[in-house]
RNA sequence: GGACUCUUAGCUCAGCUGGUUCAGAGCACCUGCCUUACAAGCAGGGGGUCGUAGGUUCGAAUCCUACAGGGUCCACCA
């Protein structure tokens, strides 16, 4: 069968991914094995995939197929989140270009789109993961809004606002105007930009004079109901008691007076709108302050406002019109450019205003204290550590979660109301009416009114890894005793707020017992200036485009080649390409060795290079587990990307033992060699699954059945054997200079050399003559006693080496760079001695280190004497 | 404003508790090769006084201090 010349990934990908399936390697159920669980961080469900997910799903990926070729009992489950506000808005936002506002329609007729949405998109993303490669358990997938999930997340809130963490009330909360509900302090974004800060004069009643304030938001005038100034504040004391006037509606408000007002800012006067600012809400508090809300929900003005030519318009609108009046009206001392942050929603992008709302909280305090303990104490592990701080600092300060969000798609809050205003919290409608009958036993159900609202989506997310294995409804179950607690949650740090620190705290909460052992947080997916990954920079490249362009396989390790744990990830195509040219590096190596005949009547001819070979590749496999156990996942691919490349296996490994052309190889090489090769096919699956199950079914005979994805994964089988090691490095560096010679002089690679070799080791250039040969077309290898007149020298540790080149050697080129390295070493020898000559080193420094120096003169001092005999050699 | 963190070759990064893994890797770059697995390749090569200034030490990329410049999170004086 001829071989392609280069690796055609299109066929091999679709014919093992199906054979995976179809054997159902990745499917898990508990038994008597360790097991090894991941649950995936749910994509929204109508999303597609992205440079993000593309990360975070080989690195889970790696992971499991790894664990699973270790023999534990690999569990990867996959799913979907319902992505509460994102999808209602994309689905409203779909529905409007149909012309159908979501206000004409019922909540079961645009739940009835949403599911249609759901069910067109929702499958997309998981099939792009089976493009990606990933080993998921399918059987298992899950979204959250399944009636089981449902049932668990009403079944969860019924339970906590019982034990009293969830409570219901009026506060100052984050409110999303364009997507018209309420949103967390995670949900908040806060931006720097440009706006201007007013100073606006104020009259003071039964007067001629003002009092002049600075505002960024003179919309907000308008339901003003203070000014306060610092009761020390020696400029304003004649005002202590007095009120002043809102200007354009001239509605009175007091003077008051409170410390919480800086004197240096502004004119140090500032005007107080409880309902429209966190600080200020406080201040009316404290002051027992009128609260206007003179806003609707949309961030148009109400009618609260009072000045009809505002009433309806746009929050911004007024903005800029109320300050034309204010202008005319001669109530603008000036207007200064000024720079400051500005709130605004992670989903919509609309500016956040603070407003006084009736909403559901989650009492976080002492509810996530065993969370946070477990994570300095590192029952949970965080990768890298650096997180731990955060994690800390925000859980340290936490606030209380709002949970409750004025949307249709989600989970509804299982809150009934009652006719007169109170309401029962329970799992079902019936239980509902239960509760409320017991408070009025003449109610029915037609008088019970559930609470429109449903919850933040991670108010579901956060019971993604009990909920997954049943562990909610049926703690005992057998699945949740196996799987939980998983073993490595792989996830952005930009969640670490929203869904891991919640996890932490749900799983202590439902039992006892953290959710994971380990968390992995990549970093950020980037373009190579550092610019985030935005659809509307085009800096995004397609995942499945990549595929296609470079083979999934080149594209997940492509990925990974510059991928430091938490650290940012430059993404350029061109580390898909080194990934793509990997792939067919390997591929080529498989044309090699599959077109090797095997000659029975040779005996073993390479004894040294494999001996060299297994060590090398034992000390690789011992250094990828410790990367491993580190999650620095990069640095394993690496290890194996140069040991199977340029430092071992097919630069020198393959270049030894590659017989002439027409002759065999001996059994011992070959079986060796499939041997070894099987074993970094092995090392590699994890990230290169598609090309390392083509080249494993073929390089051997396999059953039906059979699978790298559940073959044994490597061992170091002995400690590897330093000095072979370290006696190959000299040996390469040995061919190296030869290369080098040849180059230097032109020499073509064809055209056989002799060399001659002075050492005190000829039993180690015997062990490796042959090799030496080989790979530098040496004809005759021998050693000398003295060095050699009339030849290339060079010099490798204090072996020397010539090479006889008549009539091609330059004297004083020669000389001159020997007449270098000379000097180069007595300077070296010099700062030697100088350092043993140190009495207070000799006595302070450790003894290895000591014993160290005194080789290093021993060594220096022997390359001089081989150098200087060169030279005179030379010169002669 | 608070906290954390980073600054090492053209780029992206390793360098653990100070001393032979101490100045490294990958990529990029330069030179020469279509050598019968692979030009998506082969052979060879040149790049850094480890941000700056002090200090501790026999010895500092590594520890300490200050400064400069990046980054991230949190908080926010309107």
């Amino acid at each position: 069968m001829a071989i392609s010349k280069t690796y055609e990934p299109k066929a091999i990908e679709e014919k093992w991914y199906q054979y995976w399936l179809d054997h159902k390697f990745f499917h898990s159920e508990p038994d008597e094995r360790e097991p090894y669980t991941i649950v995936i961080p749910p994509p929204n469900v109508t999303g597609v995939l992205h440079m993000g997910h593309m990360l975070n799903n080989t690195i889970q990926d790696i992971l499991i197929r790894k664990a699973r070729m270790e023999g534990k009992n690999a569990c990867w489950v996959p799913g979907t989140d319902h992505a509460s506000i994102a999808t209602e808005a994309k689905v409203v936002a779909m529905l409007k270009e149909q012309g159908i506002a979501k206000k004409d329609l019922s909540r079961d007729e645009f739940l009835k789109y949403c599911w249609e949405w759901t069910e067109k998109y929702g499958g997309i993303i998981l099939h792009q993961l089976k493009k990606l490669g990933c080993s998921c358990d399918w059987d298992r997938t899950d979204f959250t809004m399944n009636p089981a999930y449902y049932k668990a997340v009403t079944d969860v809130f019924v339970d906590l606002y019982h034990k009293g963490y969830i409570y219901r009330g009026a506060r100052m909360i984050n409110w999303d105007p364009a997507g018209k509900t309420a949103l967390s302090d995670e949900e908040v974004i806060y931006k720097e930009v440009n706006s201007k800060l007013y100073f606006v004069k104020y009259r003071i009643k039964d007067s001629d004079e003002f009092v002049t304030i600075a505002t960024t938001r003179p919309e907000t005038i308008l339901g003003d109901t203070a000014i306060c100034i610092h009761p020390e504040d020696a400029r304003y004391t004649h005002l202590h008691g007095k009120k002043a006037l809102v200007p354009i509606i001239n509605r009175e408000i007091p003077i008051i007076l409170d410390e919480y007002v800086s004197m240096e800012f502004g004119t140090g006067c500032l005007k107080v709108t409880p309902a429209h600012d966190l600080n200020d809400y406080e201040l009316g508090q404290k002051h027992k302050l009128e609260t206007i809300d003179t806003l609707n929900e949309d961030g148009t003005l109400s009618e609260a406002a009072q000045a009809p030519q505002y009433i309806g318009k746009d929050r911004f609108v007024v903005r800029k019109e109320i300050a034309l009046e204010l202008e005319a009206l001669g109530h603008i001392v000036k207007i200064e450019d000024y720079k400051n942050q500005v709130g605004t929603s992670e989903r919509t992008g609309a500016v956040i205003e603070p407003r006084i709302s009736t909403q559901w909280f989650i009492a976080m305090k002492e509810f996530s204290k065993p969370a946070l303990e477990n994570v300095l104490n590192d029952e949970v592990q965080f990768h890298p550590t650096k997180f731990k701080n955060m994690y800390r600092s925000w859980m340290e300060n936490v606030k209380d979660w709002c949970i409750s969000r004025q949307l249709w798609w989600g989970h509804r809050i299982p809150a009934y109301y009652l006719p007169d205003g109170d309401f029962v919290v329970a799992k079902t409608p019936e239980e509902a009416l239960q509760l409320a009958q017991e408070k009025n036993p003449n109610l029915q159900m037609e008088d019970l009114r559930q609470d429109e609202d449903v919850l933040d989506t991670w108010a579901s997310s956060w019971l993604w890894p009990l909920q997954l294995f049943n562990g909610l409804e049926n703690p005992e179950n057998k699945e949740i005793k196996y799987y939980y607690p998983t073993s490595t949650l792989v996830t952005g740090f930009d969640i670490i707020f929203f869904w891991v620190a919640r996890m932490i705290i749900a799983g202590y909460e439902y039992r006892q017992e953290k959710p994971f052992k380990n968390v992995y947080f990549t970093g950020m997916v980037r373009d190579k200036q550092r610019r985030k990954m935005s659809k509307s920079l085009g800096n995004s490249p397609d995942p499945i485009e990549l595929m296609e362009q470079f083979s999934t396989d080149g594209v997940r390790s492509g990925i990974l080649f510059s991928s430091p744990a938490g650290n940012d990830l430059l993404f350029d195509e061109k580390l898909c390409e080194q990934g793509r040219n990997f792939a067919n590096k390997i591929w080529n190596s498989f044309r090699l060795i599959h077109g090797w005949e095997i000659d029975q009547g040779l005996t073993p001819q390479h004894e040294t290079a494999i001996t060299w070979f297994e060590a090398a590749l034992n000390q690789a496999i011992i250094e990828m587990e410790a990367y491993y156990v580190d999650f620095r996942i990069s640095d394993a691919l690496m290890t194996i990307y140069k040991l199977f490349w340029t430092d071992a296996f097919c630069a020198w490994y393959l270049e030894i033992i590659k017989p002439e052309q027409g002759k065999g190889l001996d059994v011992q090489t070959y079986q060796k060699t499939i041997e070894f090769f099987e074993k970094l096919l092995k090392l590699l699956h994890p990230f290169m699954p598609f090309i390392t199950e083509e080249i494993w079914q073929e390089i051997a005979e396999r059953k039906e059945g059979d699978s790298i994805s559940i073959a044994s994964y490597p061992q170091a089988e002995a400690i590897p054997d330093k000095t072979i090691l370290a006696e190959a490095e000299v040996v390469f560096e040995v061919i190296t200079q030869i290369r080098n010679t040849r180059n230097a002089k032109q020499i073509s690679p064809k055209v056989a050399l002799d060399l001659k070799i002075k050492t005190q080791e000829k039993a180690l250039f015997e062990r490796f003559g042959t090799i030496i040969q080989k790979l530098s077309n040496i004809q005759n290898l021998d050693f000398v006693e003295d060095a050699l007149e009339g030849a290339a020298g060079f010099l490798v540790k204090n072996h020397e080496f010539f090479i006889p080149i008549e009539g091609q050697i330059d004297v004083e080129k020669e000389l001159e760079k020997l007449q270098k390295d000379l000097e180069y070493q007595k300077g070296f020898l010099m700062s030697v001695e100088k350092k043993l000559g140190n009495e207070r080193f000799v006595s302070n420094a450790k003894p290895e280190v000591v014993e160290a120096e005194k080789q290093k003169k021993a060594d220096a001092e022997s390359k001089i004497k081989a150098l200087e005999e060169s030279i005179s050699a030379l010169s002669r």
